[in-house]
DNA sequence: TCCGACATGAGATTCGTTCTCAACGTATGC
DNA sequence: GCATACGTTGAGAACGAATCTCATGTCGGA
């Protein structure tokens, strides 16, 4: 299951000066390290979910000599720190995508795997309605969707 | 991430008078065998999401013989028929609960791991306007809620 | 009742993740 | 600029839930 978004009754701040990739890795007595950036910004700029392994794997590929171990605590701290966020994928694997601020579910398209995060005003009307109807108190959701984003929704006709 | 619930743009049908277990077990030239009846009326009686594993050791308790792979196919074949939904859990875990019918979203209650369905009507009118807003053509979701369910929420005070 | 195909159970296997631990490298204080 | 403390790394081992294998069992149509 997706990893919780917790709803915390506070309206979402809006982005403010997002910090720079290395600035953002050394916090809470964190250390800048080498290994720690490469996985910061590979998988930024991958802008798709990807497994821990998939990630390993791109990485590999120039950085030869990085450890499984590393790349997997790299991305548990991006977590932690708010740079990532964690899905759980089918076949029991846990996928990552970069995230620069909290509170957002996310659209994947099913064709080119890519992440569009989904607007937070289309998602709290709902959460506020589900309270509601169901005597429920939310206090975190799940909320992921699978389609076609735009350009592949052009390219299939 | 929670097991793809399809959108296939025609309105949810009201349940029609819903087969029995052993009938619905029965689809598609499958076998009614013991065990296959006993791990959906087990899992149909918790009314509460339930790991694999979890569900063959409370078989286990009265019937010692029943193997594993046996639960854990019987699951898979009843999320196939649309008997049963499944969710990934954190720590690389599936989970299922029993469904009567299928386009359900759960409410998961923190507190007694209970499972309520969410209205069906609350969830379309999000699902339209993400389609709206992102030029994002939904085919499925994974919807799931967390939080603490009425009584429990007044059992906390 | 018979027989073939489907289902079962026990244990082995798989595979991504996490743990362990010695060696390393970063950041801080001097 | 240098030394020190401690967070971080990498290789491989360990882990754990699910899945596979295969001989045996059993369901249900003919």
């Amino acid at each position: 299951m997706r990893m919780s978004v917790k709803y915390a009754g506070a309206p979402m701040l809006a982005s403010m000066t997002a910090p720079s990739i290395p600035t953002r890795l050394a916090a809470g007595g964190r250390r800048r390290t080498e290994q720690r950036v490469l996985v910061a910004e590979v998988l930024a700029a991958a802008k798709r979910a990807l497994s821990a392994q998939e990630l390993y794997e791109r990485i590999r590929a120039t950085h030869p000599t990085i450890g499984r171990a590393t790349v997997s605590r790299a991305l548990e701290q991006q977590v932690e720190d708010g740079m990532a966020s964690r899905f759980e994928r089918e076949g029991h694997v846990s996928a990552y995508i970069a995230c620069d601020a909290e509170h957002h579910h996310h659209l994947v398209c099913t064709n080119c795997q890519r992440v569009e995060d989904v607007a937070e005003d289309i998602v709290a009307p709902m959460l506020a309605a589900v309270g509601r109807r169901h005597e429920f108190q939310v206090d975190h959701a799940a909320l992921d969707f699978y389609g076609l984003c735009a350009s592949c929704r052009r390219r299939r006709r």
